[in-house]
DNA sequence: ATGCCTAAAGATAATCATTATCTTTTGAGA
DNA sequence: TCTCAAAAGATAATGATTATCTTTAGGCAT
């Protein structure tokens, strides 16, 4: 498991403690935390830091494949540290949104797309967006 | 096929010609407009038409049924009139968004997760969102 | 280790889609 | 036709995100 420093470096950025920081507590947060998540948790560590920034270096990480964006249903964006292939889980009643993994899911689907095609469109990827209520 | 006017009438909403325009809009678009498509598109029939009547009419539209919300890879919404459970083609390229109906693949699905359930987790609908290429 | 230089952080203003507010207009039942 | 609440129009406000500008600090060369 390669490290973010490493994965920094690799992309000719600097690693900053803002950086580590907003990356980890992304990490930590876990359930896709929104940029106020994130502010909030890093505001522990870093009283100082600036939503701006927190803004500026999402968007990096973003580019530079080391955070997905996601999107809720509200208008506000946020933002996942899995970067393998996965679905989603939402939450009817609550805005939580869980990873979804399913190899054998994966495999059935591309089958299925391997002998029917849809003419007019090359598929590159398909994700499930599986809505519901989690009962735990 | 029930038109516009008696699903407004059966849900106590006035007909107004915004709202036809509005909806038809939509329709004829077809392709998951923008409000600024629709409030282009309408401007030809009504120039006098207010951009806060268009969301309005559009938020009446989605919370009664009529009209369903689509959110794309920006962070601008657009909008649907096909109301029948169905997935959607993300195209890589463009923004272009199509609507896909497989009724072989929602069985395939749907069988899927009769056998293999998620746990802590109650299934109430499975959208796949199917990104690639058009070639036409 | 020190200095330099550019990238990044901080602070603040600006943007832009969307919503709220308030007044005027109009659909539709009496 | 009259009435009245609902809807449209106009405009301001909101809130997430982005842009701008100044200050700070990685990290490479000396």
């Amino acid at each position: 498991m390669i490290s973010v420093q490493e994965k920094l470096k690799e992309k000719g950025l600097k690693v900053t403690p803002q950086r580590m920081a907003i990356y980890n507590a992304v990490v930590k947060l876990n359930n896709h935390p929104t940029v106020e998540n994130i502010v909030d948790s890093i505001k522990i560590e870093y009283p100082s830091v600036s939503v701006g920034t927190v803004y500026k270096v999402l968007n990096v990480l973003v580019e530079n494949g080391l955070l997905r964006k996601v999107k809720s249903e509200k208008d506000i964006m946020r933002y996942d540290a899995m970067m393998e292939h996965h679905h989603h889980l939402y939450c009817n009643a609550t805005d939580r949104i869980e990873d979804y993994e399913d190899m054998q899911l994966d495999t059935l689907v591309k089958d299925y797309f391997n002998r029917k095609k849809i003419k007019g469109f090359k598929i590159q990827e398909v994700k499930l967006q599986i809505t519901g209520n989690f009962t735990t």
